[in-house]
DNA sequence: TCAACATTTGACAACGTTGTCAGGATTTGT
DNA sequence: ACAAATCCTGACAACGTTGTCAAATGTTGA
């Protein structure tokens, strides 16, 4: 006897369609149109259909099923973020899953980790089980390894950095108006010896925000000092220790402009550290749990996270149902939220150049 | 002419074996030799094979794979967690993808949100995906329906919480260990009048942390006032406005043990909001973000997330990889770190019980 | 009563891949 | 030079499902 000859009508394997239409003594055909809810299946049938998927609990293989169907769908979508374990990442997850979850797709998740290699395999990794679309918060500066699957109908929707050398939908921050309209506010305040901390300037955000102080600061005739611009920062602790350094210079800072939240708590540590935060302002850009508990609360420059990936699942879906419209670019304010820290004031003369 | 007729040589639809197989000349058997670096090949057809994968850019279909090998898996595992955004679900989910990206697996996520229905239906949807392993985080109680799935033959691991009516592995804390702990560090600061704060006591973890507390409290001979013991909070919008009743009782609390991160967030706004977090001693249990910035620090029991992840994910491919030993139940212990808050003194005296 | 039609059902092939097996080519031993 | 062994390759079926089509049944109209 093979293990897999049924023991009193129930099979040793999992049950497949074919079991279900042995027990019930109908095809495999009318099985799968029972399962699928198809019309011209007579009550009767149905019934003992549905009696034997219950007594044998048959689940329908639904990769066997995607398979199989004309539009080859899995109802899965990949998902490439920078680490699924950083607020901003799992911010994304979440409200793109909201969105997922109405239409019965489930989601991949994968961390990048700001490694171009890990993008393409994992990229890769997805493609091979046959997601039916991604969206991308790319790390590397080249995305034309897609370009293939954008080809063969794959839509995909790139999220906080546009795609390089791609043509592909996208949903971003405007953050070099975001990081102006800090700085302004820094200088509004009284500040001209403003220092810039920010990440790799090959992050395209980094280079984005990076322009925005310089735009401010140009604007008000400040002369740009490269002993006040850090970049290349890539944690909280080397952005800790970069502001320590600027503290100590000969004519120190009097105020601070952290591009990115991992930097703005390093600044916040140093800060600290030198007894200077409630001396030196301090603008973050991108949220930070909790700041407002901190004396002084943090004046930070907030994105969207929700709403942008609400609007990149929505776009992707919009590809899946069919529109074939030229590619998007959608852009979402950042807004600059006042917590104490932006608001202290610095030695020269207070505007209210704020809003201008 | 179809639309699926190769122009000059390149399919119109997504290649597959049978394209790369036509285009070098070679039966299908030898692509799926060549794909899959079976020995036995000759080096030329090897070459030809390889050539022509490149130029049609040939990706294999895993799914397809997987449904017709022997062993059906589709390296692929499913990941149910309580909100994918929340920091410890997300601490957790890296966790495990760090283990499943070293063998190649990908992971599905998704979030529960403390339904019972939710969680049913991402199961199934993970399952209809024939995932190769489960690792959850259950919200229901009653994880029977999972009893076919496993009898099939899929593994699955419990984090956090213990599988109910359901025999399976389980990663835990140790809660109740960790809330008397807690709750002991408090006594031993001069603290009798000590209020618990804490969700569902239909959660078993909430349940354990307040045996913990009330175990503590015993053990101190110190009886429980009612009035003390607030059950049921779910948000940290609750948990601030019953910490702001509990110092308006007559004889309000010296010390406040907080059962969670969102309760011990809104304890911390309460008690802000009142002027009083100078005076009332605080603990919470789990990891709250950058506590260390605020005056007074905040003393937590903290959970070894990062080591729960991956021992779930150990024990998952331990399971997959044929170990069919008894189920398994790994407990991990909760630290206690002073961070300040916790060692505000009461008005009894303090002893060093601590660790007694 | 019988053709024409609508309804319900099932046989069969196919999706893209891999397991089994047999056949042909090549090598080895004598 | 021939049998036996080895190596390489491909034909075919199968994984679990759905699309296509034809057969079987029942119903209607004249």
């Amino acid at each position: 006897m093979s293990h897999d000859e049924p023991v009193n009508g129930v099979p040793r394997h999992r049950p497949t369609m074919r079991d279900v239409a042995a027990l019930s003594g109908v095809s495999l055909k009318t099985v799968s149109r029972v399962v699928n809810f198809e019309s011209g299946v007579s009550p009767d049938l149905i019934a003992r259909v549905r009696s034997a998927a219950q007594t044998l609990d048959f689940q329908p293989n639904l990769t066997a099923s995607s398979l199989r169907r004309s539009d080859g769908k899995t109802k899965t979508i990949g998902l490439l973020l920078e680490n699924v374990a950083n607020p901003f990442s799992s911010a994304l997850h979440r409200a793109i899953e909201v969105v997922a979850r109405d239409r019965g797709v489930v989601v991949f998740a994968g961390s990048v980790d700001e490694d171009q290699t890990r993008e393409r395999d994992l990229a890769a990794a997805f493609v091979a089980r046959r997601v039916d679309g991604l969206i991308v918060v790319p790390a590397g500066h080249d995305q034309s390894y897609l370009a293939t699957e954008r080809r063969n109908g794959t839509p995909m929707v790139f999220v906080d950095r546009p795609p390089t050398l791609l043509d592909a939908d996208a949903v971003l921050t405007a953050n070099q108006v975001g990081s102006r309209d800090a700085v302004r506010h820094l200088i509004s305040h009284g500040h001209r010896r403003i220092a810039c901390v920010g990440d790799l300037a090959s992050i395209s955000t980094a280079a984005e925000r990076l322009a925005g102080y310089v735009e401010a600061l140009d604007r008000a005739d400040i002369a740009k000092d490269p002993d006040l611009i850090r970049q290349g920062i890539r944690s909280s602790e080397a952005a800790q220790e970069a502001v320590r350094e600027l503290l100590q210079l000969p004519d120190p800072p009097t105020a601070i402009f952290a591009s990115q939240n991992l930097i703005t708590i390093g600044a916040i540590r140093a800060l600290r550290a030198a007894s200077r935060h409630h001396q030196v302002a301090l603008v973050g850009f991108d949220d930070v749990p909790l700041v407002d508990l901190l004396d002084p609360g943090i004046t930070l420059v907030l994105q969207d996270v929700v709403g942008m990936g609400a609007a990149a699942a929505e776009l992707l879906f919009r590809r899946l149902d069919g529109d074939d419209g030229p590619t998007e670019r959608r852009i979402f304010d950042a807004r600059l939220v006042p917590g104490g820290s932006g608001e202290i004031a610095g030695p020269w003369p207070t505007t209210n150049a704020d809003r201008a």
